[in-house]
DNA sequence: TTGAAAGCGCTAACAG
DNA sequence: CTGTTAGCGCTTTCAA
């Protein structure tokens, strides 16, 4: 039950390992005989081509590296199957590595993942990472990239993004609409794309309603909410404040549920003091106490376009010419968390 | 700025390329100055060693596969993270891949994983695999295998559990001493280690308080909580018996969250009329309505415990005489789920 | 139609 | 102390 190699089954059958080589390739430059030959010889001692021996050959691998913030987050889970599914169909394997929101670890992920020959990258930017240098210098040799969720405006490429102006501004809006006056939001720092994105459906939903904006009731978390520390400080200033606000949007999964923990440790009930909508994909949502209203993307469907983008862009170097920026549209699934009914 | 190769350097400071392999491992056998110049020449060069290449050459990765059900599930990525903190202080890459609960998928990445040349396998078993044939080859082959959380009996290694008997067992009896008295089951597959464990928890704290053990009220889940719909099934039966349950213990993450979809779906009151204990990692536990009881395993720390095995396994070979199986204690956090406390 | 040889990047046995 | 050579598994000229 050993590996068995071209070498051996060339030995076997008295023939050099390059026949061997064209007859699994199914070269036309063969024998009809031979190449019988060798195929049910290589299938009967269930031969299969070394791929390391392949990549070290062809500098390509067949396979994908995906570099997100964290596994344990319902919205990259989600997206990991989506791609997943669709690379598994077209015969790519998927490498998965979280930078856990550290540019660092971001670096040498990517790195890692080149050096092992992916034959293209799917990242979503850690929330510390200010500079591209690792990434451009890729896309400059020629390795295929796509960007999705966090993207960075400076890189050209195919980007697969939900509408998060729309999905925010749909989010305050109804909490505008549900009476709320002061409205807190919690988000990551201000130089990821999802950041401006959402601070900007946000803001132009107050307008739009005549609210004032007030710069008071927005909060960054350096750490995207993986800092549970960071999460909680930001949470008291807003409980502490003069006016403190009757609602809050928190921007992701992680700030969340930071949020919803913070809120009960200090017995503030939801809706009625505090009305809650949250950008998150939490899988659980309709169990919380109150069942939360949230602004959820199609994540799956999101991985799926991304890999797809990636595929065609290594498969087809040359054929793009335009790059495209994906854009899906997010759903606002209302409930108690910020309607005011009195739940049982 | 394009890859740079031992050759290259040799090249360059007209050396052989041996001599340059030599100065660069910090070979014995060389001269002092020579091993500066290159090492100085390979840093300012920004030399890296080609991982596939030594692959392809000492059959070796320093890589790791680890095989799970999913992704998406709280425990499993919990100790995906527990497995990397170690893997990455050990020089050792993670490459992770999800059966889906699906037999076939578990096969096909344990070959691609091992054509790959990963030096070791951490594995989690599908709820769908009886046949454990995939393993036991690479076993012979001298492949390191350590099993976690859903191990198989007839294979002979290391093995990281939780103490699934004891949790299993605190939660009836929590349930039993609550007043409960009609306490269903619904868990994974019969043939999985953690069903057969849990069961016999379940069972021995019925046995110990007198209460005769019901069949009818363990249900079997085939996919382990992967489909909505047998889940959903499993609980209408249990809803629909004559004498339904006035608890139910669900023995897993998806499970538990299935659970509670159907009951909330019925309107039917926890802890009042139904109490719930869930053997989960859910990270809201404390925010559901209500907050849920539940067995929590220290998922992290058994990630670690294990890769740390599978890589003294993969170090030392030789060494090992006897296999260990680590047992870690889960715990049992009261929340109102289970407490016929009224939630506010 | 087939085979011999070279090369992908690296290391190690063997010579010198 | 350093260079030559061979080989890991595979494909692809180039020759025959």
């Amino acid at each position: 039950m050993e590996t068995i190699t071209i070498k051996d089954i060339a030995r076997a059958l008295n023939l050099s390992t390059s026949t061997v080589s064209r007859a699994l390739r199914n070269s036309y430059e063969i024998n009809t005989e031979t190449k019988k030959l060798v195929m049910e010889y290589a299938e009967k001692m269930n031969y299969r081509p070394n791929p390391i021996a392949l990549s070290l050959r062809d500098s390509k691998s067949k396979s994908i590296g995906v570099i997100i913030p964290e596994i344990a987050n319902n919205f990259f889970s989600q997206l990991i199957n989506g791609i997943e599914s669709i690379a598994y169909n077209l015969g790519y394997h998927v490498v998965i590595f979280q930078s856990h929101e550290s540019y660092e670890r971001e670096v040498a992920n990517t790195n890692y993942l080149v050096s092992r020959k992916v034959d293209g990258l799917l990242v979503s930017l850690s929330s510390l990472t200010t500079n591209l240098h690792h990434f451009e210098e890729l896309m400059e040799k020629g390795l295929p990239i796509v960007f999705f969720d966090r993207v960075p405006n400076e890189i050209e490429t195919h980007k697969v993004v939900a509408d998060n102006f729309f999905g925010s501004y749909e989010a305050t809006e109804h909490l505008i609409k549900t009476g709320r006056k002061r409205i807190a939001h919690i988000t990551s720092p201000i130089y990821l794309s999802i950041t401006t994105e959402r601070l900007a459906g946000y803001k132009k939903a107050l307008e739009d309603y005549g609210i004032a904006f007030d710069e008071s009731y927005v909060k960054y978390c350096h750490h995207g909410g993986k800092l549970a520390s960071e999460n909680e400080a930001a949470m008291q200033e807003l409980l502490d404040m003069a006016e403190p606000p009757d609602a809050i949007f928190p921007a992701s999964d992680r700030l969340t549920t930071g949020c919803l923990a913070v809120l009960q440790k200090n017995n503030i009930r939801i809706p009625d003091d505090m009305a809650i909508v949250g950008f998150t994909n939490i899988g659980v949502a309709e169990l919380l106490n109150p069942p939360l209203t949230a602004v959820v993307q199609p994540a799956m469907e999101m991985g799926q376009q991304a890999v797809e983008l990636l595929i065609k862009l290594i498969e087809h170097p040359k054929k793009t010419i335009e790059y495209e920026t994906k854009s899906f549209r997010t759903s606002l699934m209302i409930r108690e968390s910020s309607t005011g009914k009195v739940h049982a």
